[in-house]
DNA sequence: AAGAATATCAACCGCACGTGC
DNA sequence: CGCACGTGCGGTTGATATTCT
């Protein structure tokens, strides 16, 4: 069995590792991360294999800088579903999860903040175990959840389910005549979608548990800061869940 | 020219979730 | 039902590159 080196941490990945590692799936085929170093007689954790393999040596892969097209779709697909990386990469062709956050944490986020854009408030991010689906939140999201739910819903903890409906996501969603059958909170939503939509905010996502599958409405109007084609990223993304 | 500061991004960790037993 | 295991995700870290003083 091949031992791990001491000295592993942060060790940059050799021309011949990558070789090694892409000669095994190319033979064997993806998955079996766990045991795969050992049979393939690489030094490395199989967590390490699968993310060399994803982020680096995937033929799908694109190189090179982001295009002004990419920025505006992460912007705009970031203001929809927060840091929720890996959906967002999904829309962006050869483009992987990390490459979209580390752009995104690196150019974007920063350049956003600086432009001082309404519609882009300061970003905070928010530490917490629960919060994978949740981690951008602007101040008047959190004071709208409080208004509608008679508290925040920052922790987002699954014991919270029912009352994390804010639904900052709802924004969106009840603009597509989705209703909430579950707490029959339709009236405290549509007031929610109409602030959010109105003053363009960026929305978040609490919980995918309480999210209905949207309905689209083709005789509504929406708004013009929701494209077509964010609108099919949408049901792309409700697909999904 | 050189050291310090900052930016970039590859690599890792911890956690959540799904699945099989 | 509960446990173990594999996988995938987002957050964080650290090495290296680049820019600044």
């Amino acid at each position: 069995m091949a031992q791990i080196p001491t000295d592993y941490y942060r060790k940059k990945w050799s021309p011949e590792e990558d070789s090694i590692l892409t000669e095994y799936i190319r033979t064997h085929g993806e998955g079996h991360w766990t045991s795969l170093p050992v049979k393939a007689g690489l030094k490395r954790k199989g967590k390490s294999c699968r993310l060399r393999w994803f982020n680096h040596l995937h033929p799908n892969i694109k190189r090179g800088n982001f295009s002004g097209d990419e920025e505006d779709l992460i912007i705009r697909l970031h203001r929809l579903l927060g840091n929720r990386w890996s959906l967002i990469a999904k829309r962006l062709s050869g483009r992987t999860d990390n490459d979209v956050k580390n752009y995104w944490n690196t150019h974007l986020c920063k350049r956003l903040t600086q432009e001082d854009n309404p519609t882009h408030p300061p970003i905070k991010k928010i530490k917490s175990k629960y919060c994978s689906w949740n981690s951008t939140v602007t101040d008047k999201v959190e004071k709208i959840n409080v208004v509608a739910n008679g508290e925040s819903n920052t922790k987002c903890d699954p014991s919270h389910e029912n009352k994390t409906i804010t639904k900052t996501a709802g924004c969106i969603l009840n603009k597509y005549s989705v209703c909430c059958e579950k707490e029959n909170k339709e009236e405290s939503y549509h007031d929610t979608v109409e602030q959010n939509l109105q003053s363009h905010e960026p929305v978040s996502i609490s919980s995918q548990h309480d999210l209905l599958q949207p309905e689209i409405n083709p005789n509504l109007l929406y708004p013009d800061s929701i494209s077509p084609m964010l609108l099919s990223d949408f049901c792309d993304f409700w697909g999904n869940v």
